[in-house]
DNA sequence: CGCAACTTTGATACAACTCAAAAAATGTGG
DNA sequence: CCACATTTTTTGAGTTGTATCAAAGTTGCG
């Protein structure tokens, strides 16, 4: 949700943040990352803020037990790796072959010195970033059809695609965000299917073909 | 984690927050809310920001299929109620009777005009809280089990009891909070003290006799 | 003390997981 | 562009952990 893009949701003190978003994109560096490649560990220094480019991004963290949970998935536009303490909580990396634009933390609470809307700004992302990990608790209550559903309803809505949505990642990737396993992400998907709420037009291409029905899952 | 207190969780560019913590305190009414008491609801307008004095707060949302997901608990010396937008994402109710300050956001805004540093403290709560969710995200994929432990080692060091910890929460509220049933949660909690991890010295006072085997559940 | 609310325990059901294998998609070199 | 190898996804069968339904204890308060 830290996205320059339009969207259906709710948007209140956009502004700022989405100007910083626009700055980041302007002075950053931008980097090209191979898929599957780390842009930044868990306990790495939290030297840079990041904005996609192109392609896509996860943030992850390593369970004791071996699996893996997938905190977030970056869009183009969307900004990632704002930490406030001095390291990343989560570790990340691109999803597929990507473009990630890149600025020192440093030259931001420089620029912020003197411009204390840029503090506000910062804060505002950090704060979205907090209701969308909220949203992301209540996701992980749901059944797994409703889990499955709401996160292709985000991903349209992010996408900003008419009904036809390329997910960039793989049904590993969809469940480890989604608390689940890959099985049951193919079946929920299958059921969805069944139920004519969508239609799989290839593995990684789904055409929302009943959104009120997938609302309704969702809700 | 918006605490006062001293913990033994790593707490990153604290000062600022913690200053303003002891400013609410200070500067806030203390309010007196009976048990299950509404202290705002959900989509209300955030115009107060609120710490917790004495008693515990729980802030929750109610699911469309009528479950309700508590967010977080707060307690003595933690600040809630904090939002960047217009207005409040969650509900807040009184877990017990209890006593909160209240300071209005207006006032602490009309202070960050000339105080820089007030602002950053606004944004290091916030911070805390997107970290306090982030956890609470890895809880939810766990077992039933290792919720429980996990949850009864945070409370041992919020409350900062030696071993002995008194649950202000019902077994609804702790179910709620953890993605469970009621039951499930009196079977792990039975299980664990099967295990000789914990004893149950009462409905709501646990006695962590084996904190070692909790930690290896929760790690 | 007695009642109401809360918690525990028991029996059963079901959703999601695990293990296994088939099918489909993707990539590669000829 | 095709044939093959590899990876990814789907489907199937059986198991398991948690939910559900029901009832018995327990706690705490008026």
């Amino acid at each position: 949700m830290l996205a320059l893009r339009t969207s259906t949701q709710p948007q209140p003190v956009a502004v700022d943040a989405d100007a910083l978003a626009l700055s980041v994109a302007r002075l950053g560096a931008p980097i090209p990352y191979a898929r599957d490649s780390e842009i930044y560990g868990e306990g790495e220094e939290a030297e840079y803020i990041y904005q996609v480019v192109s392609g896509a991004v996860r943030t992850y963290k390593i369970l004791n037990d071996g699996r893996r949970q997938i905190g977030a998935f970056y869009l183009p536009g969307d900004i990632f790796g704002l930490e406030i303490g001095e390291t990343h909580d989560l570790s990340a990396e691109a999803v597929c072959d990507c473009t990630v634009a890149v600025i020192k933390r440093s030259s931001l609470v420089k620029l912020a010195k003197g411009d204390s809307s840029i503090t506000q700004a910062l804060w505002t992302l950090t704060a979205r970033e907090l209701q969308r990990v909220q949203k992301h608790v209540l996701l992980l209550v749901r059944s797994a059809q409703e889990r499955v559903a709401s996160f292709l309803l985000e991903m349209a809505d992010r996408t900003a695609s008419a009904g036809s949505v390329v997910l960039p990642m793989s049904r590993r990737d969809i469940a480890d965000y989604l608390g689940l396993t890959i099985e049951t992400v193919s079946r929920a998907l299958a059921a969805l299917e069944g139920q004519a709420a969508i239609e799989l037009t290839g593995a990684r291409r789904v055409q929302l073909t009943n959104v009120r029905e997938l609302r309704r899952l969702d809700s």
